[in-house]
Formats: C-alpha cells, sequence, structure tokens
RNA sequence: GGAGAGAUGGCCGAGUAGGCUGAAGGCGCUCGCCUGCUAAGCGAGUGUAGGGUCAAAAGCUCUACCCUGGGUUCAAAUCCCAGUCUCUCCGCCA
C-alpha cells in the first residue's frame, strides 16, 4: 500500500509510474475524496472537543448540585450529530481505502521501462549449456520412464497439475529442500522457519496477494482461511504489528512449504510436468531491512538464490522485470531462469523482490531507531531460494544420459544416500 | 465438544458503585549529574496514528486508540450485547 499522504502530494509523479507498469487508476475521484474526508474530519473533531469540553462542565455542575439539564440536551443533540457524520466519515473512508488497497507499488528508479516480458533485459548468463548428442527429453517424459513421477495417477486422487513422486523421485525432491535450507541456514544466515500452510484475510492481505487477487489463490469452503500461494505471506507476517530495534536488522529467514495457486486463467500454459501446478514446493527467503540498506540486500538475496543453481551446476540467466511485468507489491524484482533443454529456453525458479514500505506498511511492521523518536516502516524482500519442483524438472533435463538415467549433481549425492544415479 | 479465567503503553502490572486516567507503580530506553572501572545512585524525559496551523520542518493545538465491532449515556478502559484470540481443567484425536 502507498502512503495516502504521498499520494495526495505527488499526485503527478504517483500517475505516471503507475502508467508505465500499465495501470490507469482513476486517481482525481480519490484526491476528491480524500479532500472531502478531511473537512468531514475537521467538523467531527471540532463537535467531539465540544462535547468533550461540556461533558466536564457537566461533571463539575452535578458535583456542585447545579442543575445541568440545558448542557445536557444539547450535548444530547450534539452527540447525534456526531454518530451522522461518523457513518459518512466511514463510508468514505471504506472508499478510499479500498482505492489504496488496490494500488500497486511504484517501480524503483532502477526499474527499466516495458510493457510486458519481452522487454526484460538480461542481466547476466551463468554456466555452459550442456551438449547432447541426442535429443533432450522433457522432465516429464524422462520422470515417467524412470517410474518416479506419475501423472495419470496423480490427477486420479486430486486432478490436473497435481505432482506425484515416487521413489528415488519423492527422495530426490527431499534432498533438494534439505539441501537448500542447509545452505542457507548455515552459509548465508537464515534462520529456519516453518510456518502454518493456511492463513487468514488479514495475513494475506498484508503481503498484497488481497484484495485484488483472491481468484488466484485456493480458500477453504466454510472459512476465511487460505492456502498459501508462498510461504512470503505466512513469513513475512510473522512481524506483523511488530516495532523492531534497528539493531536486530537485517532478519533472515528462510521456510520450507508447499505452495497453493489456482493458476486462474493459465489454461493451456505448460499443460504438461512440472512447471506449473496447483500444488508445488518452495524453500522461500525473506529479509526485513533498514530502508537505507535494502537494494543492497536485494543484490545479496539474489546472490543467495543463485548459490543455489551454482551448487547444482545449472546454467541460468538473471533478468530484471521490467515495468510491466512487476508484480503488484514490489518496486523491484530479479528473476532467475534455469536452462531447459527440451525448450530450448530458460525458465523462472525463483523471483526476488524488494517491496520498500509496500508490506509493511499494510502489515504494520515498524524500525526503532536507537536514540531517535517516533518509528518508521521497514523494509521487506523476499526471494525463491529456489522453487523446489522446476529445480527438480531442470536436473532431469540437464543431467539426463541417451539411456534415460539421470545423473545426480555432486552436490546432491550426500543427500540422496550415496545414489549417483538414477535408473530404470 | 463441555466448564472456567483472561486480553491495558516496548515489557511487567494497577485501575469497574461511569466523570481532569493517555492511563498509577515498576522495568527498559534517552539525556544530564555523580562515580578509579563495572555495578549502584540522583534528576529530567520517554506511545502510536490522523487532522489543523506552517512554504516546509520545528513548535503549538485538536481528535482517536486500554482485543475487535455494536449498544447504553451529556460522558465508557470501566456498564450491556456479539465476536476474535490466549490460558487452565475435562472429553476426543494424530
Amino acid at each position: 500500500m502507498l502512503e495516502i499522504k504521498f499520494v495526495r502530494q505527488n499526485l503527478l509523479e504517483v500517475k505516471e509510474s503507475l502508467s508505465k507498469r500499465g495501470e490507469i487508476p482513476d486517481l482525481d475521484l480519490f484526491i476528491d475524496c480524500d479532500v472531502n474526508r478531511r473537512q468531514i474530519l475537521v467538523e467531527i473533531e471540532d463537535l467531539r472537543h465540544r462535547r468533550n469540553v461540556v461533558s466536564d462542565d457537566i461533571a463539575k455542575m452535578k458535583k456542585e448540585n447545579k442543575d445541568a439539564d440545558t448542557l445536557v440536551s444539547e450535548m444530547r443533540e450534539v452527540s447525534n450529530k456526531i454518530k451522522v457524520m461518523e457513518k459518512d466519515l466511514t463510508g468514505i473512508e471504506e472508499y478510499i481505502n479500498q482505492i489504496l488497497m488496490r494500488l500497486p507499488n511504484i517501480p524503483h528508479v532502477s526499474v527499466p521501462e516495458g510493457k510486458d516480458s519481452s522487454a526484460n533485459p538480461i542481466i547476466k548468463k551463468v554456466g555452459d549449456l550442456p551438449i547432447f548428442n541426442f535429443e533432450p527429453k522433457a522432465h516429464w517424459t524422462i520422470g515417467e520412464d524412470l517410474k518416479i513421477l506419475d501423472f495419470e495417477r496423480a490427477s486420479n486422487i486430486a486432478g490436473a497439475r497435481f505432482p506425484l513422486y515416487f521413489g528415488d523421485g519423492a527422495k530426490l525432491e527431499r534432498a533438494l529442500i534439505n539441501f537448500m535450507l542447509d545452505i542457507h541456514t548455515k552459509e548465508h544466515g537464515y534462520k529456519e522457519v516453518l510456518p502454518p500452510f493456511i492463513v487468514n484475510r488479514k495475513t494475506m492481505t498484508n503481503t498484497g496477494q488481497l484484495p485484488k487477487f483472491e481468484k488466484d489463490l485456493f480458500k477453504l469452503e466454510g472459512w476465511d482461511f487460505f492456502l498459501i500461494p508462498t510461504a512470503e505471506v505466512p513469513v513475512t507476517n510473522i512481524h506483523q504489528d511488530e516495532t523492531i530495534d534497528e539493531e536486530m536488522l537485517p532478519i533472515l529467514y528462510t521456510a520450507y512449504t508447499p505452495c497453493f495457486r489456482s493458476e486462474a486463467g493459465s489454461y493451456g500454459k505448460d499443460t504438461r510436468g512440472l512447471i506449473r501446478q496447483h500444488q508445488f514446493n518452495k524453500v522461500e527467503l525473506v529479509r526485513f531491512t533498514k530502508p537505507e540498506n535494502s537494494y543492497e540486500e536485494l543484490e545479496k538475496l539474489l546472490l543467495d538464490a543463485e548459490t543455489i543453481l551454482k551448487r547444482l551446476d545449472l546454467p541460468y540467466q538473471v533478468i530484471s522485470l521490467c515495468t510491466g511485468d512487476l508484480g503488484f507489491s514490489a518496486a523491484k524484482t530479479y528473476d532467475i531462469e534455469v536452462w531447459m533443454p527440451s525448450q530450448g529456453t530458460y525458465r523462472e525458479i525463483s523471483s526476488c523482490s524488494n517491496f520498500e514500505s509496500f508490506q509493511a506498511r499494510r502489515a504494520n511492521i515498524r524500525l526503532k531507531r536507537k536514540g531517535k523518536k517516533g518509528t518508521e516502516l521497514l523494509h521487506t524482500l523476499n526471494g525463491s531460494g529456489l522453487a523446489v519442483g522446476r529445480t527438480f524438472a531442470a536436473i532431469l533435463e540437464n543431467y539426463q544420459k541417451e539411456d534415460g538415467s539421470v545423473i545426480i549433481p555432486e552436490a546432491l549425492k550426500p543427500y540422496m544416500g550415496g545414489i549417483s544415479v538414477i535408473k530404470r
């Protein structure tokens, strides 16, 4: 959420930067409402002031056994008036809030301008592409042939876009989770957390998934609960409504969770394989930082995610999302894309974002500086480190042999109970 | 599922026959004094948000906030209703 004062005072800039995202919000009506709101507020506060003062007088008069009937009946009217005006005010405030909650974040100045994903610049490419002297197969073919993936049975159990792993496949998925968590906790200084996978509406609103994107979420019928689409949601909300001392920052959390997404509107896209599922595993990285450091911290976060790919020796590229491709809450986002040989292209495997104070304002996460009066909002960041299902797919494709077997990456062997290859 | 207890400031914790209580006291924190060092001691200060005034900041001032939402009343942390959460006991269950 943007600060209402900021929107009021920088109307033109806000309009301009949001239009770079392809948003054309009706901010003029918004400003009118805000003016109106402040007028009513002043009147109400005047009346309340009067009531407070006179009520004191009444108390004194009663103590002295004087007759206060006139004042009492006058105040009765004042109170009624206040009540009516308060209703008007609530209505306007709800309207303003509704607009404010649906305005996306303002892109950082370093974010390249562009209309859609085709305008995302490549920041760097890392690793050599594997060379095959045969036609590399898709990971779902490899996985099904090895009997470590079974999409048909998964669809009987749940439906399309659900995974079912068997044997060494299930083990590889689990190995990846442990591998990633170990690196982030032991080498990068993150604290591991295991949060709830179901959250309430407020939590989902705080990080920006609601109110605008409810259709992308799975909601529990009969409950105001949602399945998390990413660990970002519960983990960022660990500190909702808290004020954190500056010497505690930065705070680094990593969490493994399954993620649940309705994938509404993606019919026909990535219909096969592990790339786009209703349920998938992810290891997430979250950082709470001081405002002045958050862009340095974003670079660190990106490197932490990259480390996993480097250790697994998977080729990847990093792109910077342009203004038109940026997510709702993010001020800046890097995507890491891993090489998928069967598709001859790079696919997203991590998304690292700085939300600046956008989420912190919604979630009311504050920072207290030593020796300084008052508090301020801190900055939140998060990134995948990494999407586990997609990493699984990338390993199958990049490490496949002509006979259909898959070599285990060196760094993963200790996590695979000594086996170095998955074969039939 | 049944029975009970509770929710107050960064923390602990007073405060219900409604009325100078934004809220005692303590801890913590900040500044100053004192002190070989540390500890202790002394003095002052120390919530958040939103308005108004101001070019802006400071300052001044007003309003709101004692879990949330309603209600009663001239007036609610205090009374009434509904809800949420936490804790204890019983039952059930992985």
